[in-house]
RNA sequence: GGAGGGGUUCCCGAGCGGCCAAAGGGAUCAGACUGUAAAUCUGACGGCUCAGCCUUCGGAGGUUCGAAUCCUCCCCCCUCCA
């Protein structure tokens, strides 16, 4: 396989589309490295796996020796990008975008190679274009042209309001394109249609169109709806090493597979063998250990990895109870209200019904009594459901 | 500018004077079964000093023994005509 073919391989796994492939062949054929950008928001830096499928794509760019321009949009992020919500964002101060955009980097270069990377804000030529010169940016497209976007012709035939507003973020996130010159762009599946914008505005500058790839959306814990911190349904990569193996061990097996896919670093044969193997009967949850040890040792460390499977293996294969609990002291109450002190509920009530539904359990066995007194002096384990401990002084 | 429709508990959505803490579905949580999987089944799902009490149906007033339901004003969303 000659190397351009080797590279084509890597680059287009778990894409979800390339084009145009054969331009892109062509340019990874020349000696240069490619240019290959990908846009982020300057607000909530606070990444989850959903957001490192791109990221993940873009280091397998740096690792066949390519230039990653990460750009954050610091200037279109006071547009907002249209999705059909009508709230405008309040607009960023410079310290916050600042700031965000170095948390962002703390987290992005746990996958990304620094010294391949080139962090680039928009507002850099944004910042100078005048009232003019947007016009004559908005002069470069047309409505109709605009009408093809998936959501916004939906709303437009569905009678939904579009502000016009909502046109400039395609043609600014295009315009970053031909400001940075970039030879492919990187975006979600959702993106396409700015991504292809950037084509447009390039070849009206004179530049030979970048090609785009778009990675698809991750779906989130529950195996349906999209990777997203409001559905709660997100592994974010800054969680607690177990917390994060646990996500992932609660995962179903048909999402695991997809999860491989997109997130391993494992390669395609090695995938495809733990696929034969669990078709041959081996248990499907030793290959989700794999993969939720991997991630784990991504983000802290070979040594996270290996404690927060010695941890799972304690307590859900031995039924020990977590080493490092939450230790609190509050004042001796009835269980419910004990309950929530620690927090492991969040009302008095709710604690009540668990204890109706067996869900709670003191110093291992099952509480059945709702007016069960803790008595100040003792030092007492409670569990809620599975996963909540907390180890409590009473006062 | 004119006409009309609508805002209900996390979401969708019923209710249109008392039987309403408010149907049904989804999400979620707990229990059973398991591989902390899925599917399935069971239960819960406003708060509290919990067999009782308190606060909720866009906001503020009002009518009534009693209002999510009726009236007045206000705020917000949507549709059609211009």
């Amino acid at each position: 396989m000659s190397d351009v073919q080797m590279q084509l391989r890597v680059l287009k796994r778990g894409a979800d589309e390339l084009l145009v492939e054969s331009e892109f062949v062509e340019r990874l054929g020349a000696p240069s490295p490619l240019r290959v950008k990908a846009g982020f928001d300057p607000t909530a830096p606070d990444l989850h796996l959903g957001h490192t499928v791109l990221i993940n794509k873009l280091r397998h760019f740096q690792e066949m020796g390519h230039h990653v321009l990460f750009l954050i949009g610091d200037f279109t992020g006071m547009i907002g990008d249209p999705t059909g919500k009508n709230s405008t964002r309040p607009p960023l101060s410079r310290e916050q975008v600042l700031q965000n955009a170095q948390t962002y980097q703390e987290q992005v270069f746990k996958i990304l190679d620094p010294d391949k990377t080139e962090v680039c804000f928009n507002s850099t030529w944004f910042d100078d274009i005048g009232s003019a010169g947007m016009i004559r940016l908005a002069g470069r497209y047309t409505v109709a042209r605009m009408l093809e976007r998936d959501d916004f012709a939906k709303r437009f035939s569905g009678n939904q309001p579009i502000a016009v507003h909502e046109f400039l973020y395609p043609l600014c996130q295009g315009y970053d394109s031909v400001a940075l010159r970039a030879d492919i762009e990187l975006g979600g599946t959702d993106q396409k249609f700015n991504l292809l914008v950037g084509r447009e505005l390039q070849k009206h500058y004179g530049q030979r169109p970048q090609c785009i790839m778009t990675m698809p959306l991750l779906e989130g814990l529950d195996g349906h709806n999209k990777m997203s911190k409001s559905l709660g349904n997100y592994v974010g990569i800054t969680e607690p090493p177990r917390e994060v193996f646990g996500k992932l061990m609660s995962v179903s097996d048909e999402l695991m597979w997809r999860y491989f896919e997109l997130l391993s670093f494992r390669s395609e044969q090695e995938i495809e063998k733990l696929r034969v193997e669990i078709a041959g009967g081996a248990n499907p949850r030793d290959a989700k250990i794999l993969l939720a040890q991997e991630l784990v040792a991504r983000f802290h460390g070979q040594r996270a990895a290996d404690d927060a499977l010695e941890e799972f293996r304690a307590r859900f294969q031995r039924g020990v109870l977590p080493e490092d609990m939450p230790e609190i002291t509050v004042p001796a109450a009835l269980v419910s209200q004990v309950m929530k002190q620690a927090q492991l509920v969040s009302s008095t009530s709710e604690a009540m019904r668990l204890i109706d539904a067996g869900g709670v359990r003191l110093n291992g066995e099952k509480v059945s009594d709702r007016s069960l007194m803790l008595e100040a002096g003792s030092t007492v384990v409670l569990q809620v459901g599975k996963r909540k401990f907390a180890k409590i002084s009473l006062s």
